[in-house]
DNA sequence: CTGGATCCTGCCCGATACTG
DNA sequence: CAGTATCGGGCAGGATCCAG
């Protein structure tokens, strides 16, 4: 890991945040703590020996901590790693305003679509409910609070509502949520009136210059 | 540039932001609009092959946005840019609590120094007044409002106040100014009222770990 | 089966020299 | 001033192998 020769907080963080791999590794960790086998397969395209190197550096910046539970090993954020919770929800928002349509190569996954949930919780009241979201093969469910939520990947049988559909996107980014139900772009089972709820408590506004970018070269 | 094949806004975000060098680009953008020379001067040890390259991939992202002013190449943050800003300042804050002393390669830079500045301003409302600011190579001066600050690189002869020394960390992490004093770590000249005011207006804690790392292999 | 380690290939980074 | 050209080395990527 190479230093930027600066004696500079932010230069500090890029030496780590800006390796590959190392946002992802850490926008899972966010989400819940994990064993090795289930970020690999969590995270596809990451070689393995990477996932080794990039764990122990986090381990060596204290950012990641190794703890043996039911003696298997397991990664979690330590206390000075969990002060980046809010920074990555900004950086997800952030990067968000210009995720439109996913590119040819891209799936989504279940930590993609659960940090998702995490980073497109509103400050809006609303009432509290469960709910499971399905994108493509990727699951995640949530428990929204009156302010807040927690989420983790995959499914939840017990949710209230199940929300799913290639218009999920948009309904984030503040489409009419009947509309899209009537398109067939958003399915919905359960409690169907928890529909509106979600629209008000999750969104991800969708910049205009998203579908034009600005370098036709 | 190497997608991480996953539809998600933190994936999109690390894809550029975590190459080398874009985020120190990105924190010396942030102070303020840059000549190509500017950037390289600014920040010691970047190739000039690669400042080009990442400044093309930033532009290409729209994160950055490349003029012509006076007949010379202007580069200055995109809206879409700025939207990094809180994110910079958070991520900046972040990296700051493990900021102890510099470590034998490092040196502070006028930038480093004033996003120092932009990222330890609390919202503690202070008179306003102006400061430059020196660390040991390093000026910046900024203007303090009552809430919030504007920051720039180099000296400003009109300051009110001038603050250096070496105890500039310590001060910054909450130690006594007069002790400081006293001890010929931080020199005042100016109007010295205004030392209270900076140390109210400015903060950046450290944690007690950070002389003392976790992992002593 | 989990949690890695090892090996090889290729590309990106880094350093320097050069140019419109 | 604002980049381009070139070349060597090291890290990333991918496949495979290994220990508890």
């Amino acid at each position: 890991m190479k230093s930027y020769g600066q004696y500079c907080g932010l230069a500090r963080a890029a030496e780590i945040l800006g390796e590959r791999w190392s946002l992802i590794i850490l926008r899972d960790l966010l989400v819940g703590a994990k064993r090795f086998n289930e970020l690999r397969q969590g995270i596809p395209g990451i070689p393995s020996n990477l996932l080794t190197t990039r764990l122990r550096d986090l381990e060596s910046a204290g950012i990641v901590e190794r703890s043996l539970k039911d003696r298997h090993v397991v990664y979690r954020l330590s206390e000075y790693g969990e002060g980046l919770g809010p920074v990555l929800i900004e950086l997800g928002r952030w990067g968000s305003r210009r995720l439109a349509a996913p590119r040819e190569d891209e799936v989504p996954t279940d930590s993609s679509l659960a940090a998702a949930l995490l980073t497109s919780r509103t400050d809006v009241s609303v009432r509290p409910f469960t709910v499971e979201v399905t994108a493509g093969p990727a699951v995640a469910h949530a428990a929204v609070h009156e302010s807040g939520v927690d989420v983790a990947e995959g499914a939840d049988p017990s949710a209230q509502v199940f929300i799913g559909g290639t218009g999920l996107r948009g309904l984030l980014a503040g489409g009419d949520a009947k509309t899209a139900v009537a398109d067939g772009a958003v399915t919905v089972a359960g409690d169907e009136s928890l529909l509106t709820e979600f629209a008000r408590a999750f969104r991800a506004p969708l910049d205009d210059a998203a579908s034009t970018p600005p370098n036709g070269k």
